[in-house]
DNA sequence: ACAATAACTCGTACATTGTACGATAAATAT
DNA sequence: ATATTTATCGTACAATGTACGAGTTATTGT
């Protein structure tokens, strides 16, 4: 009957003159989405639950409703919070380019990596004011690189896509790296069938970072003007 | 009080003797399945409930539980339903190794594109016998085309990951371009922050295939053995 | 023929989720 | 003081995945 909570502490009372509430400082958007980050990158994406996310904060869930529209919103905020990037400011040097579009793009994915739950909500939600500054950047470095404007938005898409796909296949892995042995491992049954992938352990490969340089180098070449 | 249904007729009831069940063969995984695509075809990802899944059968919700033991299995079945390739057999020509790659790739992606929700599902599952046929096909062309052992992980996951960035992101467009047109004319307001995308109209761009094609040209070029 | 067992179906029940709807209370304006 | 805005949160509900076990039908063993 009482207490449900055998009463630690009924949440959020606070009458007059009362320690500094013990540490809750009132709710904020803010507060909310680094909350969300933290549980997001604890317990994944399934993880995050508005209970949980309340509970965290000292609060209660429908308090969350005053800050937040939706739950998505969470994500939306979640996500953009994970992708800023703080580089040189825009126009300067007008020499390595390649240096600079390879560093924003692997700055990008090892930012994504962090947070492994954020690659894969990202193509859903191309709008936050982070991602598109990252986007406008890789513009400005193409555009200064000579690329001209008839292919400038080829040229970020391919870029883009590599990025993406690379990242999203990575965190998935890793996420669950035991499927992927577990794969390999069924896979060694089947050798007959797919013996090439077989033979050269594929699915066991794990020189990410070698080969997403690699393919990048490639893309990088093919785009550069002549 | 009496039927629930207004008893249109109470489902599943065949004593001795009737029609042919009116058009309910007896549940089966491939009637699931491809059910299943049906449903995730018509109404999105989150259209697939196992209820929705049941009633579309005519049975009921637990009785798929038989087949199949969770809802993930449901997906997996329908991913690798949808990533079937038939194709000229495995080791004829050995000439034209990039159109062959080319054709095959591009295959892939327009297979998830006439069912956008797949593409996000792939990266989390890699495992299914379609799919895997994909990847062993990939590995024999470019081991043919004469790319050497140690090269051949980093160029198979190179292309993977580029056709799957490039597929997820257009897939999820698809899924609401107004949102896009949204987000272009956000941008337009912000133009003093993003003039370089704003200019070029990045997220208004609509020549996916020929972007496409064009970015997987250059890997293609960078990975061919010189 | 009949009994036993397997193959299959499905209703009920429950825990977990997002969130609509007000009822509060606290801060601020009038 | 009173009214309004800002903020918090309990209750309630509908939708979901699925555990459990009771049914039914089909197959097999004798």
């Amino acid at each position: 009957m009482a207490a449900k909570n055998s009463g630690a502490r009924s949440k959020r009372t606070r009458r007059t003159s009362e320690r500094p509430p013990p540490q809750e400082p009132p709710l904020s958007r803010e507060r909310i989405v680094t909350t969300a980050v933290e549980l997001l990158d604890a317990q994944g994406i399934e993880g995050l639950t508005m209970r949980r996310l309340a509970d965290r904060l000292g609060a209660g869930v429908m308090s969350l409703y005053w800050h937040v529209d939706k739950k998505e919103d969470v994500f939306d905020l979640a996500l953009d919070a994970v992708l800023d990037y703080r580089a040189s400011p825009p126009g300067n040097e007008p020499q390595d380019w390649r240096g600079e579009a390879i560093h924003m793009l692997e700055d990008w994915r090892a930012s994504m990596l962090r947070h492994p739950w954020s690659a894969s909500l990202l193509p859903r939600r191309v709008l936050g004011p982070n991602i598109l500054s990252r986007l406008e950047r890789l513009s400005q470095i193409l555009s200064r690189a000579g690329v001209a404007d008839t292919n400038l938005n080829a040229a970020i898409w391919s870029l883009w896509n590599y990025v993406m796909g690379a990242t999203i296949t990575l965190a998935s892995f890793d996420v669950s790296d035991d499927d992927r042995a577990a794969a390999q491992q069924r896979l060694t049954r089947l050798s007959e069938r797919y013996p090439t992938i077989e033979r050269s352990r594929l699915l066991l490969d794990d020189d990410w970072n070698g080969a997403f340089r690699k393919g990048l180098g490639f893309l990088l070449d093919g785009l550069s003007p002549k």
